[in-house]
DNA sequence: CTTAAAAGTTAGATAAACCAAACTTTTTTA
DNA sequence: TAAAAAAGTTTGGTTTATCTAACTTTTAAG
């Protein structure tokens, strides 16, 4: 049973796991910087995660994240990345409102939404009914405002030949 | 510029619509009892939505949205719908999941994102490369694990069928 | 190897949301 | 219409997550 962790714990552990990445381990002041904290409150979150066993936490030194914390944070980053997907590709929204999206979003949808939505991006990108020109036609739909003169049967006929040739 | 309201103000304002659409007004027990909290803790929320302008508070009296409330409760009311639907008709997430995490992505979301994403599933039903047999189609590919052994050509020949029929 | 700078910690405050329980007002009903 | 019940309010307390500023430890430089 996972326990329930709040957002701004949450996103501790997921700079942490990102830091570690790239640095081997994390530092207070780096998550701080990443998460535009003040290092007073880095040090009391970090106890609290030590506290829950999500993070190996010694004062003065540096930070790493337990099995449970890696386990954790790569999830939450697994969800950040598939929300941020499908903005991305498939409502393409512009990359920077996709990541503001995607970094709220993470904290709120549950493993199994989490789930549909990654088999679903894959889906479209698989299913030749679907694809590259199926959301471009989508992006031309929606920029129309929806009515659209759409030549549907056209489409159609074009998309057999595609997937004969 | 939409002010910032907290997840929770936007959760009155959602239940206060709610009523206000049943009963004609709200009462602060009804508000408690959908909320699951307590009586005090909604006389303070409601005096705090007042001072921003968003309900119509008397002590001891029934309670209603000024228009900037009611706006800004069918804003939440439509994002919480427009994902919901998204959950249940598209990745097909049963009811009560698709309630519950509508609850919550419903104040992660922007405006623009929301839109699009509506938009998207009008095209969806709208579009005959997708539409009902296509979302069956991911249903499948889904419940298989993503490999499957999916007959693509065939599922085109009969999309072109049923187009011309 | 001493000291200045950088990094980290602690302490005390604040704000938002909540609760429980005492209290007040309104509504119902006998 | 008086008393009981229901609804609403107030008060005081808790938790979580922050901040600022003083203080301590570690690191780096001369």
């Amino acid at each position: 049973m996972k326990q329930k962790l709040s957002e701004s714990l949450e996103n501790y552990l997921e700079v942490i796991l990102a830091l570690e990445k790239t640095n081997k381990v994390a530092r207070a002041k780096e998550i701080a910087e990443k998460l535009n904290l003040q290092q007073g409150s880095v040090t009391s979150a970090l106890k609290n995660l030590a506290a829950k066993g999500y993070v190996n936490y010694k004062p003065y030194s540096f930070i790493t994240l337990t099995d449970k914390g890696k386990k954790r944070a790569k999830d939450i980053t697994y969800r950040h990345l598939a929300i941020k997907e499908f903005l991305l590709k498939v409502l393409r929204i512009d990359e920077q409102t996709a990541e503001e999206t995607a970094c709220r979003m993470e904290h709120a949808i549950d493993a199994e939404t989490i789930d549909h939505l990654a088999c679903f991006i894959n889906f479209i990108f698989r299913c030749p009914r679907a694809g590259e020109n199926w959301i471009q036609s989508f992006k031309s739909y929606c920029a129309a405002g929806n009515p659209g003169k759409n030549n549907c049967k056209q489409c159609i006929d074009e998309l057999k030949t595609t997937a004969k040739g």
